[in-house]
DNA sequence: TGGATCCAATTTGAATTCAAAAATGGCTAT
DNA sequence: ATAGCCATTTTTGAATTCAAATTGGATCCA
């Protein structure tokens, strides 16, 4: 197994919630569950301590790191910037094939919306987000915005939203559509800003900040 | 040592310029040069390199990374919207006491601008701009944003200026300095994207980036 | 009975060892 | 003489080994 998987399996089993916030991560078990020895799975836990998914506790291991309401708060408002930052960008370089292909990710959307479908409508509110990051063509930028919205991403596409809330998320959508195809960068970056403040607001409002009162989590 | 020393003091030396850019880092002299084993310094190479300091070649080791001028570009502008957030936040949220250490900070610039030394502008300069970036208190930000400057630190705080540019970034900076003890966060998010954006225009006319064609370096 | 201390066992951190891949140098053949 | 090929050497990647730190528990004393 190359280093880069071993430390996208464990990267994923933390996204997934397989190895809970909070968690002691016992390397031997996680080492014969992967079928490697301690070396790589210690390099890859380095890296991950390094992007902020695990915590390092000098001499006594490592634990899957947990998110704060603060934690929750400052990776919003990075994220809140970062898609600012792609929308504007994304305005000045998208192709037309890409605002075709978003507009049909939008009409699907507005469909499962009309279904109450919350899981495929989370899927494509999703690739619309990614596709305007991916149009702004910045890869620097990518990969940051990659590393910030995976750390938030079960809390942003997982948590359930009120009726009230959800026509609110689609009629922000409608305008972000609007915005792109009209290629008004800045109206869009002010649009996607205050769509995710809302989803902020809307997320911390249910509390779903990682921090669990359970200190016995442990990696099954 | 530590393994946070061993990645502070390799990340050190490849932002020095000790180990250039574009470099094979043959793993056992970097090891007899800080006296550890090679299991601390390839633990230190992999984080470093998902910081895009290090290129790994599978079987084939590691190389101080390279920038191109489209890395250069991309870079500047993720660093411009990060500074354009943080220059919003911290108009939010700096003190009275952080503004004026900020008023003072410029007050030495423009003396050192005065003298025609470079050198300690920038030692100035780069102050102001961390401080806004401390003030949004938002501690992922201010992580992303010492991740990405710290890759054009020697493009963005070296490269010499004509006098006609010099004068201008300390206009510039008069209104960076003026929007922030307005608290007109807008005002100075977009100050300092056109500060950015100039500086940025700047380093690339200079040809700044590390294509350098010399294939041979080697750390010392 | 409560608390502190010491010892054993487990777990982490790092050096060493071993195997596999790549680079180097020399050799041969054309 | 040069191009291509094979053996040797070097370097990387990963498992193992060894040492140090921590944890848990048992014992001893107040």
């Amino acid at each position: 197994m190359l280093h880069e998987e071993v430390v996208g399996r464990v990267r994923a089993m933390l996204l997934d919630g397989e190895i809970p916030p909070g968690a002691r991560i016992p390397e031997r078990d996680l080492c014969e569950k992967l079928q490697i020895s301690r070396t790589p799975l210690r390099e890859a836990l380095k890296v991950l301590a390094a992007e902020g998914l695990v915590q390092l506790l000098p001499n006594r291991g490592s634990r899957a790191a947990r998110l704060t309401d603060k934690d929750m708060r400052d990776l919003f408002e990075v994220c809140q910037g970062l898609e600012a930052l792609a929308g504007e960008l994304a305005c000045e370089r998208i192709t037309d094939a890409e605002i075709a292909g978003v507009a049909d990710a939008h009409a699907a959307m507005v469909r499962h919306y009309g279904d109450r479908d919350l899981l495929q409508y989370y899927r494509c509110n999703r690739f619309i987000h990614e596709a305007i990051i991916t149009a702004a063509g910045n890869p620097v930028l990518s990969s940051l915005y990659e590393s910030v919205t995976a750390r938030i991403r079960r809390a942003r596409y997982v948590t359930p939203m009120t009726p009230r809330r959800w026509a609110l998320a689609v009629q922000e959508h409608e305008a972000i559509l609007n915005a792109l195809q009209r290629r008004d960068g800045v109206g869009l970056s002010h649009i996607l800003r205050a769509h995710l403040r809302h989803k902020r607001e809307e997320v911390l409002q249910a509390g779903f900040a990682e921090t669990a009162p359970l200190e016995q989590a442990r990696a099954s």
